[in-house]
RNA sequence: GGACACGUGGCCCAGCUGGAUAAGGCGGCGGCCUCCUAAGCCGCAGAUCGCGGGUUCAAAUCCUGCCGUGUCCGCCA
């Protein structure tokens, strides 16, 4: 508890110099307390025990007494628990929590090969990298949200190639399916064209050289610049990309900008950076004149030979990366990056090679993968669930739910409460777990809208919008009236808001803050059982403010985890 | 083979800048709607924190060895 931490430390700074310590490495070891009963904040005595030679069961008692008559201290067992007074708490809570962040953030996130519908494996990377950009904009920071475009390379090729050559006709006979269960997206372009670049890849497997050459040749020319390839892969990607987008943007996920990986090349920028390169003293050549950077140098284990230029001269896909990072570091003084554990090494040669031009290493969040019971996600082995699915599934079953519930509504309302519910639900399952848990998808599971699950925060801030709606007006000034246990402990998960949101930005944990939102719910449900608002008739003032404060808190805190807050559920 | 992650009750997961009885959820069992929405609340059962060493007053947390799982090790993107 920070805000508690500010009154506390001067106190026990001076409480210590009584006792004849100087230092203030103990600031670091005060820290919030486990239990409830122990109290906000706690400071274990041990470490002073060797330095005085005295029991720290006793130093701690010294200390309590020293500070008792200044605030609110208990020693147990060598441990001074210090705990925020009730009434203070409320006080704060009431007058609010600024928000500290100033920086200018660029968070790069998604940045999929624009080949295909996301499945829910390749989305996790735009909800978590989404989840970070709205908390770092609660958190008061400048965000722009990036998503790089891989316009050129082979993927691209592939899909561009089977566009011009294939015929819906020889599609569905490499295929052998076009009665597939997915033509419920039939029309919507990433699922539609995402079955010319699978025809393709067969095709390509089968080794057909004639395709793999022309394909080379495209690829080729893209890297060159080549304005009529380029343009033509755009065309091919584009509709695919805005199949994808249509996607996220029911998630609630937006990008500020899009940036073409080609930009590079046709700028000049990534020769630049390859003539850079030759001046560095790690640089060396291969036999065929391919260049590289010796990362071994640098700390780099394993494989320590990082490519930047093939033989022929041509860029690789890396260095274009480098000079997209030199480009980001132009624009912010905070880089973010959202990948898959797969990129760990990749990004890794980035950070290092960098520090070498001089650059900041950019801050990354790894994520690892979603897996099914069956195993890896696969869309060519047909194992996957695409987020559409996943999002039309999820409403559906909100809407069973709500209908059951609620009989008072009409289709149109429960249609707009299972959309959000749904899209909600989906977020929040993957935001709440820690981003390094290789996780494995279980409907069940995704599906469940009890307990530590976003109805779950939902529904506690639809029971304070209630209560505001029944009140009817903005609650008054008012006296701080009594505070029971369970509007204790909300004020004290209110009070600690802050310190949970500043983790999980400045720790790039959004995991963090979803479990704070569980926390603040499951205290408002206490308080809401508890601490009537209104009694027979009667607004009780106090009461009825902080339930505003929470009402708030909650509407924000969703806001910023993509939760989506409704009045009515 | 090498590098990097992860391994916590039947299942999922938090805690891991070392600190006091390991926090939740699901599932199981038992309760609570004459009282601001029961997608809620309360209670019970369930954990040798993968295994072995080490550091420390103190280890789920740090170091090390082993085992298991995942990811990566392309002049692909």
């Amino acid at each position: 508890m920070e805000i508690l931490r500010k009154v506390i430390e001067p106190l026990l700074g001076d409480a210590l110099e009584e006792l004849g310590i100087n230092t203030d490495y103990w600031k670091k070891s005060l820290s919030q307390s486990r239990e409830r009963d122990q109290g906000d904040l706690s400071l274990p005595c041990f470490s002073f025990a060797k330095e005085m030679s005295k029991d720290p069961n006793e130093i701690a008692k010294k200390l309590a007494e020293i500070l008792s008559d200044k605030c609110n201290v208990h020693s147990v067992g060598g441990y001074l628990n210090f705990r925020a007074d009730k009434k203070w708490l409320a006080a704060e809570v009431i007058k609010g929590f600024e928000h500290a962040g100033e920086s200018n953030v660029l968070i790069e996130h998604t940045s999929a090969n624009p080949n295909g519908p996301f499945h829910v494996g390749r989305a996790r990377n735009a909800i978590l990298g989404d989840s970070l950009v709205r908390l770092h904009r609660y958190y008061g920071n400048i965000v722009r949200s990036e998503y790089y475009v891989d316009d050129m390379g082979k993927q691209v090729g592939v899909l561009a190639w089977a566009l011009d050559n294939l015929t819906k006709e020889k599609v569905d006979q490499i295929l052998n399916s076009n009665t597939d269960s997915d033509s419920r997206w039939e029309g919507k372009s990433d699922h539609e064209t995402v079955k010319w670049y699978q025809a393709a890849q067969l095709l390509r497997q089968e080794g057909d050289q004639e395709i793999e050459s022309e394909i080379s040749r495209m690829v080729h020319a893209s890297e060159n610049g080549d304005d009529t390839v380029l343009s033509k892969f755009e065309d091919s990607y584009s509709p695919v990309l805005d199949g994808m987008l249509a996607t996220l943007s029911r998630l609630g996920i937006e990008f500020d900008t899009f940036t073409k990986e080609s930009k590079f090349v046709v700028d000049g920028s990534v020769s630049r950076l390859m003539e850079a390169f030759e001046n560095l003293e790690i640089v060396g050549t291969a036999d065929n004149g391919a260049k590289f950077l010796d990362l071994g140098q640098r700390g780099l284990k394993g494989k320590t030979e990082f490519f930047y230029r093939r033989g022929d001269g041509s860029s690789l896909y890396a260095t274009r990366d480098i000079a997209y990072h030199i480009w980001k570091w132009g624009q912010c003084d905070k880089l973010i990056n959202v990948l898959g554990e797969d990129h760990k090494l990749q990004s890794k040669q980035v950070g290092l090679t960098l520090q070498e031009l001089g650059y900041k290493v950019p801050e990354v969040m790894f994520y690892a993968f979603i897996k099914l019971p069956e195993g890896k996600m696969s869309t060519r082995r047909g194992n996957v669930v695409y987020m559409d699915d996943l999002l039309e599934e999820a409403k559906e079953h909100a809407a069973k739910i709500v209908r059951d519930l609620r009989s008072d509504l009409s289709e149109e309302e429960i249609n707009h409460i299972a959309e959000a519910v749904g899209v909600s639900a989906v977020r929040f399952n993957i935001i709440k777990v820690s981003p390094d848990k290789g996780f494995t998808f279980r409907w069940e599971e995704a599906l469940s809208f009890e307990g530590e699950s976003a109805p779950f925060v939902m529904y506690s801030h639809t029971r304070a919008c209630s209560i505001a709606k029944k009140v009817g007006r903005k609650p008054s000034e008012c006296e701080i009236g009594e505070i029971g246990d369970s509007m204790y402990e909300l004020l004290r998960i209110m009070a600690i808001n802050h310190d949970r949101l500043s983790r999980a930005v400045n720790g790039n944990k959004p995991h963090i803050y979803a479990t704070q939102m569980l926390e603040l719910a499951t205290a408002y449900n206490a308080f809401y059982r508890d601490c009537h608002v209104i009694n027979e008739g009667v607004v009780n003032e106090f009461n009825f403010c902080i339930s505003e404060r929470a009402r708030v808190m909650l509407e924000q805190g969703m806001n910023a985890l993509g939760v989506i807050p409704l009045e009515s559920m």
